[in-house]
DNA sequence: AATTGTTTACCCATGC
DNA sequence: GCATGGGTAAACAATT
């Protein structure tokens, strides 16, 4: 049966309820978050019944967003001023809408209290990495694993801006080093590699349950017609989204952790005076994650004067992005495989080099006690980390799993590269799992 | 001023 | 009948 069209449903109201609405949205962004503005026109855009009477709708649309705690709104980031904050859905709400059914929903999302104040917590923080930072560093605790966090409305709230970050700077034993015009790092993605390309590759929009939904030009229709609108887990987990990973899903993942995952876990220290301005928030963002893992893969030690912006964003953006997108998927522990979404299937190869020049070369030195920096070529910069930097944290959660290919992928990588036999991009893609990325 | 976000209240439909 | 989900209106606060 043919797809009706985006505007099949005309001036007849389309029977999604205004959470389905807002879901098919999110759901059909490249980011997988959204604007209030975005939702409104992704939804005047396909449904025609709603370029009328705006004004109720709209008012029935932030009242849900508000109201149901399957949306989670996101802050800004600094360096997209705007109105209003990202939209995204909770990940657990993803089986929100029975047999991927976009009608009447079996039951309401809600969020255990306890989880919500993690969650509003965590968002909090990310929102004031710098603070965050000064605090785990003057208490000797982690961001989060202290246990829970005091409710939202005891917090102070204070914007990321830089007079804040200048009134933190006043109060530090050590003085940050200059400030460069705040502006975070786009995406953490890692330095590009020669070969590789970092080109979006649009999410396959999830199709409808009944070949009713219609879909924006915007929303490339799916691959196949047996897709659920929301997945379930297993299917996700074994199937990633190339998802572009942005600050936002740093943000969005980090605060969704901490508020599924257990309290506890060692704490990372960060001297803030060593880490660059560009870091911070990436920083945060794995200070939150941290009470699921039990250390950071990337020590404080590392973060050493002659330590490249390229070279740390390289190793934070990995390992955050395994954490966000596993965290985003579900609120299982991350799987041992690497799935690393900012590379499309066919530039796995790369990202193993990438991380081989970062981290599985030092793992060879694990039992070396010699303290003395490593140096590593990185392009046209030089990357210097201490030894101390490969070793891989053990105990965290997920337990490490299953050994998936470990020493092949290096060598499939290398082939590929090299222009030998490959191996198909998708399981490449599944299969670049070297152990050490079990984290 | 316009937009965005939160909250409360009420009504109706549906399922048990 | 009751609980729940969904839609609407409205008041208000916060932000840009």
């Amino acid at each position: 049966m043919p797809r009706p069209s985006r505007e099949s449903y005309g001036d007849q109201k389309p029977p999604y309820s205004y959470i389905s609405l807002t879901a098919m949205a999110i759901w059909g962004s490249p980011e997988k978050m959204c604007t209030l503005a975005e939702i409104y026109k992704f939804i005047m855009d396909n449904f025609p019944y709603y370029r009328k009477n705006t004004q109720r709708w709209q008012n029935s649309l932030r009242h849900n967003l508000s109201f149901n705690d399957c949306f989670i709104k996101i802050p800004r980031r600094p360096d997209r001023p705007g109105k209003g904050a990202y939209w995204t859905l909770h990940p657990s709400a993803m089986n929100m809408f029975e047999n991927g059914s976009f009608l009447r929903r079996r039951k309401r999302f809600k969020i255990p209290k306890p989880e919500k104040d993690a969650l509003e917590a965590g968002l909090a923080q990310i929102n004031n990495p710098l603070r965050c930072l000064e605090a785990s560093r003057c208490s000797g605790e982690t961001l989060l694993g202290g246990g829970a966090m005091p409710p939202l409305s005891h917090q102070t709230k204070q914007p990321f801006t830089v007079e804040s970050l200048a009134a933190s700077d006043a109060k530090l034993p050590q003085p940050l080093p200059p400030m460069p015009p705040v502006s975070l790092p786009l995406g953490f993605l890692p330095p590009p590699m020669p070969h590789v390309s970092l080109t979006h590759r649009p999410l396959p929009f999830p199709p409808p349950p009944s070949d009713t939904l219609p879909l924006s030009p915007t929303h490339p229709p799916p691959p196949t017609s047996q897709y659920s609108p929301y997945p379930p887990l297993p299917h996700m987990m074994h199937h990633p989204p190339h998802l572009t990973p942005s600050i936002h899903h740093l943000y969005a993942a980090a605060a969704m952790a901490a508020s599924l995952a257990p309290c506890g876990g060692a704490a990372p220290l960060v001297r803030p005076a060593a880490v660059h301005m560009s870091h911070l928030t990436t920083l945060a963002s794995l200070s939150v994650l941290n009470p699921f893992t039990s250390s950071l893969p990337l020590r404080p030690q590392a973060v050493g004067p002659r330590t490249s912006t390229a070279a740390i964003s390289a190793a934070l953006a990995s390992t955050a992005s395994d954490y966000s997108v596993s965290r985003l998927l579900g609120s299982k522990p991350p799987p041992p495989l690497f799935t690393h979404p900012a590379m499309p299937p066919t530039s796995c190869a790369a990202a193993l080099t990438l991380h081989n020049s970062h981290f599985h070369d030092f793992c060879a030195e694990e039992d070396d006690d010699d303290d003395e920096p490593i140096h590593v070529e990185d392009d046209d910069e030089d990357v210097t980390m201490a030894p101390e930097d490969s070793r891989i944290p053990s105990g965290v959660a997920g337990g490490g799993g299953a050994d998936v290919g470990t020493n092949k992928l290096p060598t499939e990588a290398r082939r590929e590269q090299e222009g030998g036999p490959q191996v198909p991009a998708e399981e490449l893609f599944l299969r670049t799992s070297p152990s050490v990325r079990s984290i």
